[in-house]
DNA sequence: CTGAAAGCGCTAACAC
DNA sequence: GTGTTAGCGCTTTCAG
């Protein structure tokens, strides 16, 4: 059924290598019997194995990307940053969804499938620092949007403390002092609910206010459905504030739903942070503001990173630790009152 | 480096085939052998090169997904649900983004890439009836989300027309009779704004309710910030409307943002109607009321039709259309006034 | 500048 | 039940 390399070299009355040659763009071969191989190319419909291609030369061209899952705004504008960055440098991407489940996480890092292709870019949620022997992994493996410390691999990260610091110095710039925060994870240290916690408190502590345990609204799931709940739970406590960081933007999106439900103005009465700049943060009413992590920056520089380890599978280099620059966007929701 | 068949078969004390044949699962094996071979395999780490399996067998095991762009929510929706089932049958999903470039829609369909999969998922947003011939293609393809008629493939797809009436309908029944709408695509037929056009129109005719070129807000692209633009020139023209049809729910969203910003209240002055229903539609403020397409029906007998037509690739069954059921989401946004 | 031939790792006839 | 062997379609030394 499929045309080979054959029929195309039997046709054009040459042999397979020349034509290997002509497709592969190798320089020496007259102009002549390029032209008869590429006449029989286009005559026969020609287009290579790819298959073939890959087994003889350990390449796919194709690389991995694992996200928690693509129906959150933000790992579906990461995939798609990446997606287009790896376009453009002639790579194809396939796209697992790990649920954030450690498990699935895990079996993921030694599944066959990633056979298939040259190297996997990352985004953990489920591991933790306990699982870092699992990321000694024999291929290219970029991770995303975590910090973990003495890792074996690159990673291309956010800075998840310094930005959430930001977000809640602006929101103290503004006049506020009660600053809830919704989505976090009790105990956890490195991931990124932990890290951004963390640069909340930093601020507070900075501008000595005082942290307060009633006003840290949990939630592990970052879903705008847990952020209303999370923020009705808040609302229920009875506990007072006059700002809410919400630690990702879908929880501030629900949060900022609960508190018009509840009669609560943003931001009059409540001012209202988010963090990851997804797109639809400009056009809900009012505006979120929120802090760009970086995103386009990240998913470049991951594939580019990936490409670097591809291309030099024994290279000396140490894993990097790459940071992108942030920015907090100030909109409406934070306008001060 | 990597390690064979060969490495099995040598340290377990056994042939090649012996191993090919447990790691398939061949019934007729001794079980003693067998423990043999799966203990060489697990103390070598050995996992099959699946480029070669590959190679040797005709399929990948992965398929490839086609959407315009996974930045929009209803296509980041869609690939995770697509992804999920595809997973559920031990497939991998290779996703690639046309941005809604006829040219590089038609280019897709021919590109050696293609090759890498068993067979491809396309939603095409730029092609058109001419292109009909290009779908002729020499692999399983499924076609989603628009319907062309007379293709040489399977289609899975919303009923457009159906849908966009019912959601006229639904404005109508709440006393609305100006009934504006964003988003259309002038002298479209075939594409989803054609399509949710004509079922618009037919709503209208079923009431008697004059067609009014005036109030069509076009739109090419159905992002929010379109969406917001569409609905702002609409207001400067100074025609009135009591409510909108968005022709799909990102652009209501932008709708309701440039409505709110214009001192309308929704649903109160304008009543909003969306298209796909979108996770946040139920989040945002006022929520927006929809039409649900079957999404998640969609994607899976995508797969599944994808599925059937790679184990059975010279069948007779002719192309077929397979229709999602649809329901239409009564929110706040068309609350009666 | 072009041809012949080996082999990437695996599966599937076909022997034994 | 298990081993031998021939390719899947391609790239790549190595000759010529």
């Amino acid at each position: 059924m499929a045309v080979t390399l054959h029929d195309v070299a039997r046709l054009a009355g040459v042999s397979i290598k020349t034509v290997s040659n002509v497709i592969n763009d190798y320089p020496h071969i007259r102009p002549a019997t390029r032209e008869k191989v590429e006449l029989a190319i286009t005559e026969l419909g020609y287009t290579p194995n790819l298959t073939a291609r890959s087994l003889r030369s350990g390449r796919t061209g194709a690389i991995a990307l694992a996200v928690p899952d693509l129906a959150l705004a933000y790992f579906a504008e990461l995939a798609a940053a990446v997606i287009a960055a790896a376009e453009a440098s002639g790579l194809v991407v396939l796209v697992e969804q790990t649920g954030a489940d450690p498990e699935r996480e895990r079996e993921l890092l030694r599944s066959p499938r990633l056979k298939m292709t040259d190297g996997l870019i990352f985004s953990p949620l489920g591991l933790g620092q306990e699982d870092i022997a699992a990321l000694e992994v024999p291929y290219p493996l970029v991770l995303l949007g975590e910090r973990m410390f003495d890792g074996p691999s690159d990673h291309v990260t956010m800075q998840n403390v310094e930005a959430a610091r930001a977000a809640t110095e602006h929101l103290i710039a503004a006049g506020r002092r009660r600053i809830a925060v919704i989505g976090s994870h009790e105990g956890e240290v490195i991931g990124s609910a932990g890290l951004r916690l963390r640069g909340y408190r930093e601020a507070l502590e900075a501008h000595g206010i005082a942290y307060d345990e009633s006003i840290i609204g949990p939630s592990m799931a970052w879903h705008r459905e847990s952020g209303a709940r999370a923020m009705r739970e808040l609302l229920a406590r009875g506990v007072g504030f006059d700002a809410v960081f919400a630690l990702n933007d879908t929880l501030a999106l629900g949060a900022m739903r609960a508190l018009l439900e509840a009669g609560r103005r943003v931001p009059d009465d409540v001012a209202v942070i988010g963090f990851d700049n997804i797109d639809e943060a400009q056009y809900t009413v009012p505006s979120l503001s929120t802090v760009d992590p970086g995103r386009a920056w990240i998913a470049e520089t991951a594939v580019a990173t990936l490409l670097e380890r591809i291309a030099h599978p024994q290279s000396d280099v140490p894993p990097r630790l790459l940071l992108a620059d942030f920015s907090v966007v100030a909109r409406e929701s934070t306008h001060a009152a």
